[in-house]
DNA sequence: TGTAAACCCGAGTTTCAAACTAGGGATTGC
DNA sequence: GCAATCCCTAGTTTGAAACTCGGGTTTACA
């Protein structure tokens, strides 16, 4: 296990409870986080946490009290699963080589400019996929 | 902080190691782990671990005693980095959702088929750099 | 043949962030 | 007013990566 590429609880189940909410998007419901945490995703506590960011940066709404929970705000065709990563997994850290303070390397290391690069290519990809794709 | 990219000091380390190989290829010369832990990567015991699945691999060949070392068994323009990262970081497992036996979710959820194609342009990627291209 | 330099091996211990829990507010609808 | 819901914050747990340790084994060289 381990890899290079590893999709952390938070932002899988974040994206999971996006896509529910995509599928509810334009009948103005709203979704309760007891509703999606018992379609098998985390325990509420922790589905509440994950949400907050995602209220914070206006891309979901939150109603409180009976008949409330959460709705998007925009079209899911229009919100990238770049855009969602960035906000469930924080401020998008480049490879530790470079989220230091320089490599600890001495003279920075060769490798630094590659993983730029494929840095690069990662968010070129989830920058053109949507939330309406997965849900 | 966190990201989902996270490059593993493992995998990092054992990157920085292989570029300092490639420098000597075909002189013939032998790098100490000593050597290379002085030029701040981490410590000796630590790197000596990281530098096994690639002697096992036969990417790198060791010898004993004074004089020994470590060196090159391939050209490093013919050594890509996926298959480096493939051999540090493990059996390359996919993202989390794949891993398991199946989602968490019931259902299956939408976002798996998205991994898979982050997951391919991923490799593609490390699939054509070689070591070559950092040294 | 002895000694020291290096690789080799496996079993610990440490560290730290993600994952999760707990307990209590603050709103809102009925 | 009461219950359902979001909201906040401070913990605790857990597990894997990172690192250490103590010894082996092979090799060069005098």
């Amino acid at each position: 296990m381990s890899s290079l590429f590893r999709v952390s609880r938070r932002c899988h189940d974040g994206l999971v409870f996006l896509g529910l909410l995509a599928e509810r998007y334009g009948s103005g419901a709203f979704l309760t986080v007891p509703q999606a945490a018992s379609s098998s995703l985390s325990g509420a506590g922790y589905l509440e946490q994950i949400v907050g960011p995602l209220r914070e940066a206006g891309m979901v709404e939150a109603r409180r009290g009976p008949g409330g929970g959460y709705r998007l705000t925009r079209d899911p065709r229009t919100i990238t699963i770049g855009e969602i990563v960035r906000l469930l997994e924080g401020p998008t850290a480049l490879v530790e080589c470079q989220a230091r303070e320089g490599c600890p390397q001495k003279r920075g290391c060769g490798s630094r400019k590659m993983w730029n690069t494929l840095q690069g290519r990662i968010n070129e990809t989830l920058g053109t996929m949507t939330l309406a794709e997965i849900a």
